[in-house]
This record gives C-alpha cells, sequence and structure tokens, in this order.
DNA sequence: GTTTATGCAAATCATTTGCATACGT
DNA sequence: ACGTATGCAAATGATTTGCATAAAC
C-alpha cells in the first residue's frame, strides 16, 4: 500500500496541482482497502467536504489510473467500476453472490507465458482472479435450499 | 467450443422457447470467438433480422449465461461487457490499449489457494488475465514518441 | 499571471423495466 | 389454448462533456 506522501510526490512529479479536493481523495484511498466503487468514494468525500462533486472524483480517479497508482478492478454483477490503491502485484478472490472482494497477497510468480502464447504481446502484469462464494453466502444458499 | 446443437439442447432441456431470434444469437456466439460486446452481437443480429431488438439480445445473452453455456468476461476501459462461448477452463490476454482480447488455452492447475488464504470460501474456478501490449499498439505508441 | 481544477448542468451510453402483442410448444 | 418471448418505449444508472468560475502554482 502507498503512503499518502508518495502518492502527493506523483502528483508534484507530473505537474498536477494538489488541491484540497485531490487530498482528500487520497487520504479516503490509502485508509480504504475494500476496493471501494466510485460512489463509495464520493460519499466518504462528501462526508467531509460536502460540495465535492462527483465530476471532481472522477476525474481524480481517472488521473491516478492513468498516473498507475490506482488499479481498476472490475466487478461484473455489481454496477460500476472498483478502484485498489494496492498497486503491488496481488490477486482476487471475488465472492460470487454478494461480490465480497478480498485480496490475495500472495505472489504466483511461475505464471509466465511461453513467446509463442504472448503472440508479441510485451506483456506487464498478470491479475488471478479466484471465484467462489464466501461463508456467509454458502449459508443463506444452504437456507435458502431448505425452506424449497 | 461448444456447437450449436449443444446449446439448443441446453435450451430444451431447461423448457426455453427456440425462437428464431434466440436460435440466430446462438449461431452468431458459435461463429464468434472474438468476445463480441452486446452490442456487436446486436449489430450481427439485425444484418440478417433487422427487427431484432436489443431487449432480446439482453435477455438472451443472460438466460446463456444463467445456463453456464457463456461467461461474462471483462474489460475495464472498453464500455460494455464481454461474452465468451468458450465455457472451458481457459485465460485471458488483454490489449490494454486497443483492448483486444487472446484466449490462453493452457491451463494453471498449479493455481490453489490453501485453506488459510481461501478464507472459509468455497472456490469454483479461477481465471488469470494477462495485461500487456499487442504487436499493433507497440508500433503505434513508438511512432507516437517519434513525433513528439 | 498563467495554467489547471472545480462544480454544475446537460448529454451520452449501456442496461433494465413494464406491458401489450405475437409466437412456440 | 397456454405460457413464454418479443419489441417497443420509457426509465434508470453510471459516466462523460462543455463551460464559466475559482484556485493552485
Amino acid at each position: 500500500m502507498e503512503s499518502l506522501e508518495t502518492l502527493l510526490s506523483v502528483l508534484r512529479q507530473n505537474h498536477l496541482k494538489i488541491t484540497p479536493q485531490r487530498r482528500l481523495i487520497l487520504e479516503i484511498l490509502v485508509d480504504d482497502a475494500s476496493h471501494p466503487t466510485v460512489d463509495q468514494v464520493y460519499q466518504q468525500v462528501i462526508t467531509v467536504m460536502p460540495n465535492v462533486s462527483r465530476t471532481t472524483v472522477y476525474n481524480t480517479l481517472h488521473e491516478l489510473v492513468a498516473l498507475g497508482v490506482l488499479i481498476e478492478v472490475q466487478d461484473m454483477g455489481a454496477g460500476g467500476g472498483r478502484y485498489d490503491t494496492n498497486a503491488s502485484q496481488h490477486h482476487h478472490l471475488l465472492c460470487t453472490h454478494c461480490h465480497t472482494l478480498l485480496d490475495i497477497e500472495r505472489d504466483f510468480p511461475e505464471l509466465e507465458l511461453t513467446p509463442v502464447e504472448a503472440c508479441g504481446y510485451r506483456i506487464a502484469r498478470h491479475q488471478v482472479t479466484f471465484y467462489g462464494v464466501c461463508p456467509c453466502c454458502q449459508q443463506a444458499l444452504a437456507s435458502q435450499e431448505e425452506s424449497i
């Protein structure tokens, strides 16, 4: 996880202005490891600065993705993309029912494509997503079946 | 890849009616391994049956996903989900610039989470996505830098 | 002082919903 | 005949865009 100072210095290096809104959004992202959606970030933002617009949240998140310090995570089934400040190589475990997303901090260095498989692509990284049902939803599904 | 007959029999087994629209959508999916978007399927559909509505395409794709014969594929950056008839275990190689998506037919059976890592999740499958830049976009990016 | 960011409102794009009609079984 | 699927139009929801004002450098 990046520190707030690291993120701020990335902004400075790229000649982006450090506004109170951006600083707040960065603080939220650093503190929130739960892969928040744009709206979840926005809701946290307006509890502190009620006048910040969604546009600013979108702008800032897009800039951070372009700078490579934020990663966009896909969550099919739940509307809207999610964001992850953890730019280090890590992987995901997704509950296909409630869409809870856990980080898997282990690396899988053995995952390499052969040159033939890579088809000339210059490969930058890889991401593993495990799909399953979390303990909560296992219970919910079990009791659902009982009631049939 | 499933054959058209296999898909039709899945529909029959689930008491879904075989309408001309559904049959056409299935034919298109079987023939198109390029992970089409909903809209790309729709565009192909209306070249043959111009009156088919987007609603019907959405309905059919959702039903096929529910039946497990279609898989929804993530593609961040390009608007709209994409669909993959190849229900077998396989992985993806995505160009982060043009969003071309290739199938990697190799399996990675060594990818297993320890019980501790799985946190009680009942894991059903895993999916590896390699991110990189395709040969086309490598050229485009290189000539872009020259012109600076 | 210059450049960039913000916030608003309107526009856009993908997807969903409600419902009357048409069709497959 | 029955029940489901279709197609339309309208609703929704997320994201993007244009632009005048405000703020950071």
